[in-house]
DNA sequence: AACTATTTATAAGA
DNA sequence: TTCTTATAAATAGTT
């Protein structure tokens, strides 16, 4: 239509490939709403300008832009969404199955319900239980034991200290006498408190998602 | 263009909705593919007839459909797909949380890595040990003793229908005295083993993302 | 489907 | 881009 021109081929000159472009493009949209409207029809139009920029109608009449897209999927096969979706269906599953584990892990290490567990399996909970509770008063005792040398090292240094400070004064109430003749000793400045402790503070998670299953055993 | 019409509105007569929508529907496929060559866009048209029949174009010059489809919505943040993706994330980071939390508690029952607990978490660890390990013992215990009755039923039971036969026995051997003089009483038949355990087994997963942390304290 | 009277779309030019 | 206009195309109503 117009005056002239009927063959279709790409126009090489681009300020007329513009203007066709965008006398078109109006008359594409439009058509495309006619249609979708005159005919109640489902309908979803793209397009890009070679610049980039995106031009798009989806009838009114459509749910949604997925809808149409999903339905073009199915009756295509182009998979791409479904593909990505599986990806990440799989993703959430396999942290389900994580999650599973170690909460069946947990409820086994708490008896949240005896009814269903077995005396066999009773038993090695109780062992394990026990070993846990073992590896952890040994862990304490250490610590403690840090702590008590700690401050024993402490201590030490003070009497050294207290001995070296007695002998100085000793010296200096020997060589000028008009000392006030206080004799008490220093006192060990032993204030720290034992402990001084954090709240309970874990290392930041470095294993997710590989429970390891009464490892206490080890 | 034809002959009168000129508002756009729904079609209701449908035979020739039928007819307009074929004369249109190729009338617009015609119009999109003269576009995309004359102007080398991408271009993508998806129609569906109300009969659920697919009809689409897709530019001779576009990657795919995919692709199409992809910047449609990085463009237009039509939301639709992001929007699924985005429930679909949640969903896996809410199980991945679930996770980490459950591994901590774990760890923290297991007790892994000393280096990262203070002294007064210790205690508390210990704490919660050993009620479990009580609690387990408790459990193991009635579950025992549950066994140990059952089959002390079993055998009164035996007994009962023992010293019955031997009853029978007695009397059937005065009333004819001709019997082989076999005077062994009946076994007990007592061959239940103890037990029949099954291999561990738990309740099938009931509170699935709820970890109860240290829910032995009560 | 095909025809055709008309309406629309648009190429070229401004 | 936008308008104008001559002209090509599309199509509503009809057969």
């Amino acid at each position: 239509m117009g005056r002239g021109r009927s063959e279709i081929k790409r126009i090489e000159n681009p300020t007329q490939r513009q203007s066709t472009f965008y006398k078109r493009r109006d008359g594409l949209f439009k058509k495309a709403r006619e249609l979708s409207v005159l005919c109640d029809v489902d309908l979803l139009l793209l397009l890009f300008s070679t610049s980039g920029k995106l031009y798009h109608y989806l009838s009114p009449t459509a749910p949604s832009g997925k809808d149409l897209v999903e339905r073009y999927e199915a009756a295509t096969h182009t998979k791409v969404w479904t593909d990505i979706r599986q990806e990440q269906r799989a993703e959430l599953e396999k942290a389900e199955r994580m999650c599973e584990l170690m909460e069946k892990e947990l409820r086994f290490m708490t008896v949240d319900d005896g009814e269903q567990y077995t005396v066999p399996s009773l038993e090695l909970l109780e062992h394990n239980l026990e070993a846990a509770v073992h590896k952890v008063r040994y862990e304490k005792d250490r610590k403690i034991g840090g702590e008590i040398s700690y401050l024993e090292n402490i201590i030490r240094g003070r009497h050294v200290e207290r001995y070296g400070l007695c002998g100085k004064l000793a010296h200096s109430q020997a060589s000028n006498n008009n000392g006030e003749g206080g004799s008490t000793p220093p006192s060990s400045g032993l204030e720290l408190k034992l402990g001084g402790y954090n709240p309970i503070l874990m290392r930041p998670s470095q294993l997710r998602f590989r429970p390891t299953i009464f490892s206490s055993s080890t």
